[in-house]
DNA sequence: ATATTTGCAAACGCTTTGCAAAATT
DNA sequence: AATTTTGCAAAGCGTTTGCAAATAT
């Protein structure tokens, strides 16, 4: 466990901004400067492989990565871009449908797309 | 309307595999072997912003395009790699519990991950 | 002393784009 | 004749990787 990785893993502790792995570079940047975005990158990849982190794919953008590591599902504003948790079930019974279609499930996820609460009135883009 | 535009629409017109854009342009390549791999993209772009072809994001791989333009989930084989497409109603429900916490739901997608009914019992990888 | 990780830069895979030539309307 | 689209090649973006030096065990 290096200089690195902790500052990397305290960076998205009670980070609820879903951060990109260059979000995360300039972050940890101010306390490591001659960090390396390899290095970022590498590490984000192993916590999450390691279940310390959840990698989130975004359509159409960089992953971005989240502390928080119980299965939840997000919400991405069309207009400002900003990811929000989605406070909803684990949708166990999809599982249960594909199952009895003879499919092996072994997760899923759920992206919503539209505007956030705060963005709604504005004029789009 | 192209020739080479006919050829991607008809390319896909029958084509339950979800192809990627190199596949794609594999395809029509037979036809038009002159074909660039930027027209196919392009075309792909266009055809799918006008809706009348589907643009599937996959997690980790290239994106894959559908005829079937009706919204419907799919499932993507971690062994095999295909993608299926999933036989269950749009979830409506899920978008009305995220009005009710203040978001406007454009849309949602859904994708399943795991082993298709082919894979299973096979030695992964 | 050995194994792991770092910084750096180059390469990767997928996709988009600038531009002049060609095809379409 | 005006507009759209093409082929080509270069560039874009996010991410991964090879390697020697530095750090951790």
């Amino acid at each position: 466990m290096t200089g690195q990785r902790r500052a990397i893993l305290k960076a998205l502790e009670g980070d609820t901004t879903h951060p990109t792995a260059d979000m995360v570079y300039h972050k940890v940047k101010k306390e490591i400067p001659h960090i390396s975005l390899g290095t970022v990158y590498r590490n984000l990849k192993m916590l999450s492989e390691s279940g310390h982190i959840l990698e989130i794919e975004i359509a159409d953008g960089p992953n971005r990565y989240d502390y928080r590591t119980e299965q939840h599902y997000h919400f991405h504003c069309d207009h400002c871009g900003f990811v929000y948790d989605v406070n909803l079930a684990y949708q166990q019974a999809l599982n249960d449908e594909l199952t009895q279609a003879g499919f092996l499930v072994s997760r899923h996820d759920i992206q919503f797309h539209g505007q956030c609460p705060k963005c709604q009135g504005q004029l789009s883009h």
